[in-house]
DNA sequence: AAGGTATTTAGAGGATTTTCTAAATACTTG
DNA sequence: CAAGTATTTAGAAAATCCTCTAAATACCTT
């Protein structure tokens, strides 16, 4: 899956920002992009770096395409997280 | 803190091995750095963007500076995350 | 088919990142 | 203090990233 494209994804606070504003539900591209001083050029950049990163998934409905969060991603990387929290391996 | 310096640190690949090295406790810089092929100085700068990030802190002993987990930085990423588990912010 | 709306792609510019070598700093010990 | 070890800083080169404008694609509606 590959952590290096997730991380990266996440370091930008404009990707952060669509993450937040997918919680409650698909949006599509331009309602993405309305939300930002940004072109739509760059926001669609953006969101192909979610996606790469399998952050997010489309969906394409008439002429638009909407975005979603893919939580299963998130659960993958609170796993890598989890690691670190307690246990030092040679106790136990 | 800075969640776009957290992740940014979070997406090299050296970095998150430091990361996980450090998981049983501290080590030195040199100590660190004989574990990958880059010259003491690169790894010098990784050390120094995991510093940055709060994700290490470090200790000088004699002529050596010894590295250590941040645990608490952890603990708010696994807060951020935690956003996007579960609850729409409009469900209860 | 033609015109309109939504979105992406291409290409370029400027900024940032990663790595190196060489030099500097810091501390220790004879 | 001098010499040695450990580490960082400075400066430069190559790679990657973010943003824009302009053009292309895709789909819908009349």
């Amino acid at each position: 899956m590959g952590f290096a494209e997730t991380f990266k994804a996440l370091s930008d606070p404009a990707r952060r920002e669509i993450l937040l504003m997918l919680k409650n539900g698909k949006m599509s591209a331009g309602d993405i992009a309305s939300n930002f001083e940004m072109t739509g050029a760059t926001v669609s950049y953006h969101l192909s770096v979610l996606k790469k990163a399998d952050l997010v998934y489309e969906t394409k409905q008439k002429n638009f395409v909407f975005y979603e969060l893919n939580t299963s991603v998130f659960e993958e990387i609170m796993l890598w997280f989890a690691q670190f929290k307690g246990e030092k391996s040679d106790e136990n």
